[in-house]
DNA sequence: TGACGACATCAAATTTTTTTGATATGTTAT
DNA sequence: ATAACATATCAAAAAAATTTGATGTCGTCA
């Protein structure tokens, strides 16, 4: 039985509020919030800190939910300095909607 | 902040492996497994009965996972006799999809 | 170097999800 | 009406996910 465990894994980061939360602030996120400099993209994303003040959580507990994502390779992350700046991954969503319309032949 | 909830709460029905490969299930079955008049549609569905020969699942498992999928509109069901056949809605994961593009200028 | 700030990791506590077994509801067939 | 079967629901047990607090690591800056 053709089954993909990777629209599970994927689907399982999305899962959590939490998480989908942090997959549409850092979409959305405008500027870099620790280091200013953001030179060769459109979204900048966002920095472990800026995250738990925004959602009100510990520092721990953003780890945990960003481990989540990269693992599911729904974020990317790159170190600038001491901090750490999440992106969404956008060919991750695309590959995991794609498997999605081939399981139930949509559209 | 645009928080589409049920995009979450689809994609915690879809996280589950047994739920998924139910998905599969539903939309591959060719044929009805105990009352044989297929009317009105391509797909015809399982019931519950089936699924859990198929899962090697008791009763009360499948129907929980049942519960779950129906709930978040992922799976129809319709009474056959005794039976109850289960299809999936293909409605909702279109739905889905477009919610994700949306939401991540996907495509 | 040493202190500090940002993130990672770990173990324990908490919460949620899933599984199981028992019982209830509803339909079919005798 | 009764028996047999299919599914639903419930409560308890088991398993998994999440939160929390403490501690460790690494890079930066004075």
């Amino acid at each position: 039985m053709g089954m993909d465990m990777d629209s599970v894994k994927i689907a399982k980061a999305l899962s959590d509020p939490v998480r989908y939360k942090i997959m549409l602030l850092l979409y959305r996120s405008e500027e870099t919030c620790c280091a200013g400099n953001n030179d060769s993209q459109d979204r900048p994303g966002l920095c472990n800190c800026e995250l738990m003040s925004i959602l009100g959580m510990i520092q721990s507990g953003v780890s945990y939910h960003m481990k989540e994502l990269t693992g599911a390779g729904l974020v990317t992350e790159e170190p600038r300095g001491k901090w750490k700046f999440y992106c969404v991954n956008q060919k991750t969503l695309k590959a995991y909607i794609k498997q999605l319309c081939r399981d139930f032949d949509l559209e």
